[in-house]
DNA sequence: CAATGTATACCGGCCAGTGAATATACACAA
DNA sequence: TTGTGTATATTCACTGGCCGGTATACATTG
């Protein structure tokens, strides 16, 4: 493996996230994300076994920074729990707002490919939903949300988020987003209400929160 | 136009129903739809314009019969308001466990069709999702809840709705489908609580609810 | 030389859409 | 009743193009 080599493969990797991003993962031929990495579509071949293998690294890429993303607009926004989570939906309409929006690449890559349920694009767009809900359902439980109640709760804010990435998607209108946002700091709200009966009268201690905002989520694209 | 006509145009929008719901419009050949409807492809060609012609023409066939099942889940629930809102995600998961399940037709096609906004397709499925938030709208007006908030409410819904469409779809887990109706059940009480305080005691007046269930909303399928 | 990487050129197959001709059905005249 | 005209409905055969993937050869470098 040597260097060159390594610049090659990222450029067909950036070149494919931008195309299968922006357009669709059918919609994108083989020879059109070699061409977008300036390469002819015999190298793509020789970094790649097969246009499914692209695919699954295209997602792969987008996994970490995606899931950090959220992460960070979490903690850089102010207020308890219910706050923060509804911050995140703030930003991601922010991000909705811009023309060139294209929602969740791994659920649309659901969808495309719909009839292959073991296809590895799947399989990581099943772990990334995964870790988020993880993710979410610790925060809950570090709110003093019990266990099971922590989990269902990660999981309708889930549902929040990937509904409002649909609609707005179909819709073209931000607007639902920030509606999603106003349930799920709902839920949230009432989740903390009903465990506060027998905790301490204060649901969730204050976190950090100083980081700048900007990364946009909203997944390259010249 | 005689008779035999609107046979074989129907024969035709039954197999692209089937075929474009269960294995997606740019999976499905037109040759594969005109085969499968025992019929020339330049047949086809007779009765719709283009491709695109004929998804259009598979969405809105499908638009009526949707919101009909969901009216007809919400009516025959017992309950209040809450409960039978509930009651339509439980449908939704009961209809999510056949394994031929593939989700919501006009989700799925906005996606497909991401770079096309104008596209009759998406027009119909804006259309499709305007029409069911409608309907829950006047039911929570109904229910005694304010415009404005009625129309957030109907919003939220929808947004657990398609959230579950798409959640399901990808983690083949009908149990999020329940986790979306306790979610919106519970936002539908907090909205029902509020306004109590200066209504009557009883939210929601009992609807009627006698119809026979079966209905499946899983679109077709051999 | 040998391993890695890149390029040209090509293949079989499928795909959306079409041209030209034909079959069917009904309207109306002889 | 038969014949003829016209609109509807359907077929076969085809095209130009793109698509995923490959055979083969050439370049660069240790």
């Amino acid at each position: 493996m040597g260097e060159r080599s390594v610049t090659t493969r990222e450029r067909i990797i950036k070149a494919a996230v931008k195309l299968f991003h922006g357009e669709g993962i059918r919609a994108v031929s083989v020879d059109a994300v070699a061409a977008k990495a300036g390469v002819t579509k015999r190298t793509l071949y020789y970094h790649f076994r097969s246009k499914d293998n692209l695919i699954a690294a295209y997602l792969e890429t987008r996994d970490q920074p995606n899931l950090v993303v959220f992460r960070q607009w979490f903690d850089e926004a102010k207020g308890d729990v219910a706050d923060r989570v509804e911050a995140i939906f703030q930003n991601l309409a922010r991000s909705a707002r811009h023309p060139k929006w294209k929602g969740c690449g791994f659920l649309r890559t659901s969808v495309e490919l719909i009839n292959m349920p073991g296809h590895p694009a799947i399989v990581a767009g099943r772990a990334h939903k995964k870790r988020v809900e993880d993710w979410l359902c610790g925060v809950f439980v570090e709110a003093g949300i019990e266990g099971p109640d922590a989990r269902q709760l990660a999981r309708q804010v889930i549902l929040l988020i990937d509904g409002a990435f649909s609609v707005v998607l179909l819709h073209r209108d931000p607007g639902y987003m920030e509606a999603a946002g106003a349930a799920a700091a709902s839920l949230v709200r009432a989740r903390l209400a009903t465990g506060r009966e027998k905790d301490r009268p204060n649901g969730a201690p204050t976190a950090t929160g100083d980081q700048d905002s900007e990364g946009d989520a909203r997944d390259e694209d010249a």
